[in-house]
DNA sequence: AATAGATTTATACTTATTCTAAATTGAAAT
DNA sequence: ATTTCAATTTAGAATAAGTATAAATCTATT
């Protein structure tokens, strides 16, 4: 149920999504496919991110942008977004266990998973900023 | 600098969206705004739904769906979504302050806000499941 | 080598939203 | 009351992200 079948788009798709350093949207992914001298249809970019998210080898991020970006780094973990450059960072600090619980408790829900999206101002904008 | 000019359409755009018991996106508003004998162009809606997100008056929600939605509640809470029937709950459980202070000094961000999207099966459905 | 199932390709389509240019409205100035 | 000007609405075209489809290709097994 679990056999992986790594063609050689989605090999080369996980390779990208695996080096980047930063979170790519699916244009992204399929501008470094061309720079590395690859040339696959739209479609199996698509098709190879959703492989891979479902195989759980990365996961999507909606951080309500139009695009979905993707990330290799699939333990649990959040993200942070500059509200001036857009620039996304990892958030590793975790939420409260208690916080979750007191959800369930509220909603009536069997809580699973929070999606988390912070917004600020990163070092940098910080910076210029201040001139 | 505050000025707020309701016109017709956005005044009925409010009350759509005011009225709800749930979270309309703007297709949904749009079909409401039918049912009560109005006919605005397409892109007066979504002008009028971005004219009252500016002005605070309403709050845009994405929660990983395609659609946005909309929630006249502009007082600080949270989401939680039905894996299952998609329902969409209101958190008003507090993210707690530290959690926040701590995201802050892990990135560096001057941190604004969090938007959480809690995801699980609500009462409804898990009672469903259980047959 | 023949077959079958999975995958890729190219392209058409869908959905949500924004853009554009012309027409309309409404408030302020004459 | 009429002119004027900016803001708004309208209808429809355009865009962006992603999905669906059908034919072609690949790959593993007989």
């Amino acid at each position: 149920m679990k056999t992986i079948n790594l063609t050689t788009q989605r090999q080369a798709v996980y390779d990208v999504v695996r080096e980047a350093e930063d979170h790519p949207t699916a244009a992204d992914v399929m501008n470094r496919l061309v720079e590395r001298g690859h040339s696959f249809a739209y479609g199996t970019v698509y098709n190879s991110l959703r492989y891979l998210t479902e195989k759980e080898m990365i996961r999507e991020l909606k951080l309500g942008e139009a695009a979905s970006r993707y990330d290799a780094r699939t333990d649990d973990h959040q993200h942070i977004v500059c509200e001036i450059c857009g620039k996304v960072g990892e958030v590793m600090t975790p939420m409260p266990e208690e916080w979750m619980t007191r959800v369930a408790e509220e909603t009536g829900y069997e809580v699973h998973e929070a999606h988390i999206v912070v917004e600020g101002v990163c070092a940098e904008c910080r910076t210029k900023r201040k001139k």
